[in-house]
DNA sequence: CCAGCCATGTAACCGGTTACATGATTGT
DNA sequence: ACAATCATGTAACCGGTTACATGGCTGG
């Protein structure tokens, strides 16, 4: 139940409306974890029930009418709940999902330019996903000198380290992969 | 759909049952797609629907009655079809779905040793998972040998190649991140 | 005697995706 | 004129998880 809790760590931060939620959950969880802005809704809607946010409505004459969601006590409970999990739930969080390799796995059964072709293809991609973390990394220095607090800054940079070294480490791969194919002829 | 396609694969290499073809995919695709058995039961069932397999009931006295799902040529079709999918598709396919990462972004709402348990668990967890992909990876390469097609052999590799960069990536930055923590007595 | 393997599934539920609907304001 | 931004959702569907049910044979 991990985009419950994202939401709930942001809302953390501040009241917001839905629309802002989905927006900055796309712009700073959205590597760990993606969401449809339609499914953000229904999470709201679906935690509101349990108690742990409020909302209210409020009117407007010149843009649309906004619900903005504010955490309760019983949400920052939930929150730090999840947060402080033992270490047995954490096998389960590192748990990794590719369909990409599985292509890998049988890509035996294709010819040589096709799986080269893949291989190149997920180099690009994760060249250019490389390229928009480090953009990120300068942007959450910036913010996080900003906001002051050297404990929460610190984490935020750790969250991007690790996809920068993710990044690094399947470029790695892939380029090894492409080497050992063309060299081996395969 | 990349169950339902790993599941194809593992039939390309010849007709199971719904229990062999479990466990062959724990046995050998599990790093990178995870499915309990009931779902691979209702999956098999659905690719039958869809033409992509047949099924024979077998009769047994020894032993409970089985079922041996068999490939057929629309279901070659379709593989061959998903593995050659198309650039565009492969930054779906690469994506990361990651809780644990949702709670490192957020370790700055918890304690110094709360949050340093937390990595320190999850380092252990990778060293682990470690150790047993260097298990697979020698299994792997003497099956490789047996069966005789360097080709399969080398795609085998290449995936377990890249659960050996990834663990050994996520190692190396969990204990940068420890002696981060633990030197700014953060 | 009990654990574990063999072998099949069903039912309910939850979480994620896709497609659709509305409609005013602001900037190029 | 056209796209983007603001702002809310609904409905249907698909894929993954949890819990449950059955039952004989084999090895320690």
């Amino acid at each position: 139940m991990s985009l419950k809790h994202g939401l709930l760590g942001l809302l953390n931060y501040g009241s917001m409306t839905g629309y802002e939620l989905d927006k900055a959950f796309k712009a700073s969880l959205s590597f760990f974890w993606q969401a449809k802005t339609s499914q953000v809704y229904r999470e709201l809607d679906a935690m509101e029930r349990r108690g742990w946010l409020t909302s209210e409505r409020i009117m407007q004459t010149e843009k649309p009418n906004k619900r903005v969601y504010t955490i309760t006590d019983s949400g920052k409970e939930e929150l730090a709940c999840w947060l402080s999990l033992p270490e047995a739930d954490i096998a389960d969080a590192m748990r990794v999902k590719s369909a990409f390799l599985i292509r890998v796995f049988f890509a035996g059964e294709t010819n040589i330019e096709q799986s080269l072709d893949m291989l190149r293809a997920y180099r690009d991609k994760c060249l250019e996903s490389r390229k928009s973390l480090r953009a990120a990394h300068t942007a959450s220095e910036e913010y996080g000198a900003v906001v002051g607090d050297k404990r929460k800054a610190a984490f935020w940079e750790l969250s991007i380290l690790y996809g920068e070294a993710f990044y690094d480490a399947s470029l790695d791969w892939a380029e090894k992969a492409i080497t050992i194919l063309e060299d081996r002829g395969l």
